[in-house]
DNA sequence: TTATTTTTAGACAGACTTGTCTAAGGATGT
DNA sequence: ACATCCTTAGACAAGTCTGTCTAAAAATAA
C-alpha cells in the first residue's frame, strides 16, 4: 500500500472514530508509520486531508450501498433495503453514525470548501432515493426519513429508529 | 451577573458558535472576564462545563418552544407551530443546528454523562410531540421529520427542509 | 470583628497542536 | 549514469491545550 492511501486510510479510520479534531497529525503519521515529510508531500493541510477523507467516504459508502440495493429486484424493495443497508453500517461501525454530519459539527460555518463536500454527498443520496422513488414528494419524504433513521441510531445507539422509518416508508409505498 | 452564570453563558455562545473542542477554556475566561481560579473553583473541568451548557440550553430550549407553541389553541395547529419556532431559531441562530447533535459529534463514544444529557433531551424532545399528538405512530413519524428537518437546514442552511417536513406533518393530521 | 468563602492575576507544568525545515538516502524514469 | 521524485527521521518554531498552584484581596456570613 502506497504511502498517500496509508495516510488517507488511516486519516479515514480516525477521523471516524475519534473525530476531526481530535485527530491530530502526529497521530495519523505514527499509525499510517510515515514520516512528516512525506504528510506534507502529499497533502497540503489538515483540511485537504478532511476533503480526501470526505470524498472517498463518499465513493466508499455509495458503492457499498449500490452493491448491497442491487440485490433487489424491485424498486419497492430497493428503497426498503437502503434502511437494512444502514442498519448493517450502523452495526459494522458501532453506531458512529454519518462522517459527513459529524464533521459538519466540527468545522467553523464559513469553511465553504469543507461545508460544500458535506451538500454534495447529501445531494447525491437525494438523487439516488429519487431514482428509486417515482413520486418526488414519496422520495423527498423517504430521503428525511433516512436522514433522521442515521441521526437516531446514532444518538439512541440501536436500531429502533431505522427500523420505525422504514415501517414508515414501507407503509408510503402501497398507497 | 455572578461569575458562575457569567462563565456558563459565555461558554453556551462559544460552544453554540464554534464547537466545543474549538472552544478552549482560556478563551471562555477571557471573554468571560474572570480568573481562571474562579472557573476550576465553579467547575470540575471543561467536561463539567459542557454539561452544564447542555443542560442549561435544554432549558432553555424548552422554555422557548412552549412560550412559542402555547400561543395556538388547538393541538393540530401546535404541532406545526413547532416546525415554525424551528425556522425562528435557525434565523436568530444562523443554522448553527442543534446543539446536542453537534455535541455528540465532538465527544468519544464512552463518554457516557455527556451521552446521557443527550438522549435525555431527545427523550423529552419526543415525549413533547407525543403531548400534541395522540396517535403514537403518528407522533413517531412527526419527531423524525423534526429531526431531519433540523438537520437539513442546517446542512442546506436554508429553510426549505423545514418546510417541506412542516408540509408532510400537516398532511398527517388531516387523515 | 473575625472567619469563611469567593475572586483576582498570573506563573507554571507538561503535553499537545499544525506546519516548516534540514540532510540524507532510496526509488524511479530517461 | 543522471536527474527527478519520493520518503525518511527528527529537530524546531510558535503556538495551543487543560489543569494546578501561589498569594493576595475582596466579598460575605456569623
Amino acid at each position: 500500500m502506497k504511502v498517500y492511501d496509508r495516510i488517507l486510510s488511516t486519516a479515514t479510520t480516525l477521523f471516524h472514530t475519534q473525530g476531526y479534531n481530535a485527530t491530530g497529525i502526529n497521530q495519523i503519521i505514527e499509525v499510517a508509520k510515515v514520516a512528516k515529510g512525506s504528510f506534507y508531500y502529499n497533502f497540503k493541510s489538515k483540511e485537504a486531508v478532511c476533503i480526501a477523507y470526505l470524498n472517498s467516504r463518499h465513493d466508499f459508502w455509495f458503492q457499498q450501498l449500490q452493491l448491497y440495493v442491487g440485490k433487489e429486484e424491485k424498486p419497492s424493495e430497493k428503497i426498503l433495503s437502503v434502511f437494512d443497508f444502514l442498519m448493517e453500517m450502523n452495526k459494522k461501525e458501532n453506531f458512529r453514525g454519518c462522517s459527513f454530519l459529524n464533521t459538519l459539527s466540527e468545522i467553523s460555518s464559513d469553511n465553504t470548501s469543507i461545508l460544500g463536500v458535506i451538500q454534495n454527498h447529501k445531494k447525491e443520496l437525494k438523487v439516488f432515493i429519487k431514482s428509486l422513488i417515482t413520486n418526488e414528494q414519496i422520495a423527498d419524504h423517504a430521503y428525511l426519513l433516512f436522514e433522521s433513521a442515521i441521526i437516531e441510531s446514532q444518538i439512541f445507539k440501536n436500531q429502533e429508529p431505522v427500523k420505525t422509518a422504514k415501517k414508515i416508508v414501507k407503509s408510503l409505498m402501497v398507497k
